[in-house]
DNA sequence: ACCCTGACTTGGC
DNA sequence: GGCCAAGCCAGGG
């Protein structure tokens, strides 16, 4: 990847979640262009989290749940949201109602309208 | 270059 | 609502 412009929104979206909200991975693949980039996201987040010093514990998956199979990373995940007063469920799930970041609706529902899926 | 894998998502059963 | 299969994109062997 390196410098795919891509990437690079990918990563300024994620240093741009506020504390205390998350976001899905199609969601960001979504506003940085590429709606099926998600699989992407998440190699992004995997590779350069460190690197970019990105809040990827920010980001899980559609259903508002830790993406990531069930391991010491999982639990620093999960500790970190609820530092920031993210309040989870038994299996690992957020409430999105409550904790899901909408970073300019604007952009997402233009990306919606592009592909014809909206009837305003 | 081919094949497998993954911190994904959506649609059908 | 949970499980399976198919799409999708990239990196690594």
């Amino acid at each position: 990847m390196r410098h795919d412009p891509f990437t690079q929104s990918v990563i300024m979206i994620i240093k741009k979640i506020p504390k205390g909200k998350v976001i899905s991975y199609g969601a960001v693949a979504g506003m940085a262009g590429n709606k099926r980039g998600a699989r992407q996201v998440s190699w992004i987040l995997h590779s350069m989290s460190e690197k970019c010093s990105l809040p990827w514990w920010r980001v899980v998956n559609s259903k508002g749940k830790i993406a990531i199979r069930p391991g010491e990373a999982m639990e620093i995940q999960r500790a970190k949201l609820e530092a920031e007063g993210v309040q989870f469920a038994e299996d690992n799930c957020v409430d999105l109602d409550l904790y899901m970041w909408e970073s300019n609706t604007k952009i997402e529902i233009d990306q919606e309208l592009r592909n014809g899926k909206v009837q305003a």
